[in-house]
DNA sequence: TTAATAAAAGATATTTTTATCTTTTATTTT
DNA sequence: AAAATAAAAGATAAAAATATCTTTTATTAA
């Protein structure tokens, strides 16, 4: 579904995010811990992420990632097409150069209500909205 | 979503049904044109395929590849797991090792419901069944 | 103002996916 | 039987994704 880079993006910015709540801005070293993901690759798509403004980044001692109140207003859906683009979201099922109306492939009714489904999902989660959820170990970002 | 491999595999199998159906076979090099991909490339799926059993296939003139009714009952799903196995179908939308309803990721309720959709989609779609919409052409397999 | 910390940036490496080319085997037609 | 055809199999190559390591820059604390 989404790339191995999406699905660390999107595991680590929750976990920034509930670290924010707290108020407090975590390492890297610590995301990738906390998301067990490898911690050199993770600092890549964080830079990437930070470039996007999706999240904020302060260097030196006391520095790390966080996410302000504005922040915490982007969806899921921002993340995925900040890292792995709209094609998930517009593109054909079956690989055609684009999804079209007037030439669908033979999937593509079907497929364009699973596409709009997973992008209402995306879109109507709010970053902030799973801390709660995280707080109270009802979900987990590693395992 | 699917893998360009198994994208290509669906539109050559849609492909090679529709020709079965007006009861010819046809070689790798007309399935590539048919769907526009690159033929070698093409070659190695149909194999693969035509091990696990999906397609038939005959060597020497004449020979070529086809679907004999029994395959035409065959379900895209059954392609899809065949080449991209069954992650699509159980695996973890964020990534976590394994899907679990005691420890879910954050959007595991979500996301379920999402790839049972997927799933019921390709299930009920057997590979016979859009020969009709190839003819009529209203749906392409390449543009 | 120096040392320590942590992200940014840049370079390199590994693995997987996608693609191509060559040789072999099976089958058919002449 | 020989020539032609087409898939199977095997080898190789190119590109993209994933991962790691090193150097630089910004910031803080001592
Ligand atoms: S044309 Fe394939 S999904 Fe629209
Ligand atoms: S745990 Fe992530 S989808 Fe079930």
């Amino acid at each position: 579904m989404f790339s191995k880079t999406c699905e660390y993006a999107i595991r680590a910015i929750l976990f920034i995010a509930q670290k924010s709540k707290q108020g407090v801005k975590v390492s890297i070293k610590d995301v990738a811990k906390g998301i067990d993901s490898p911690e050199f690759f993770l600092g890549k798509i964080l830079q990437e992420l930070s470039r996007k403004g999706i999240v904020k980044s302060l260097k030196g001692p006391t520095g790390g990632f966080y996410l302000d109140d504005e922040s915490m207003q982007y969806s899921l859906a921002d993340v995925v097409i900040a890292i792995d683009g709209d094609k998930i979201f517009n593109g054909c099922g079956l690989g055609l150069k684009q999804c079209s109306e007037k030439q669908p492939c033979p999937i593509h009714k079907e497929f364009k209500k699973i596409r709009s489904d997973i992008f209402k999902l995306l879109e109507n989660s709010k970053l902030g909205e799973f801390n709660d959820l995280l707080d109270k170990r009802l979900a987990v970002l590693k395992r």
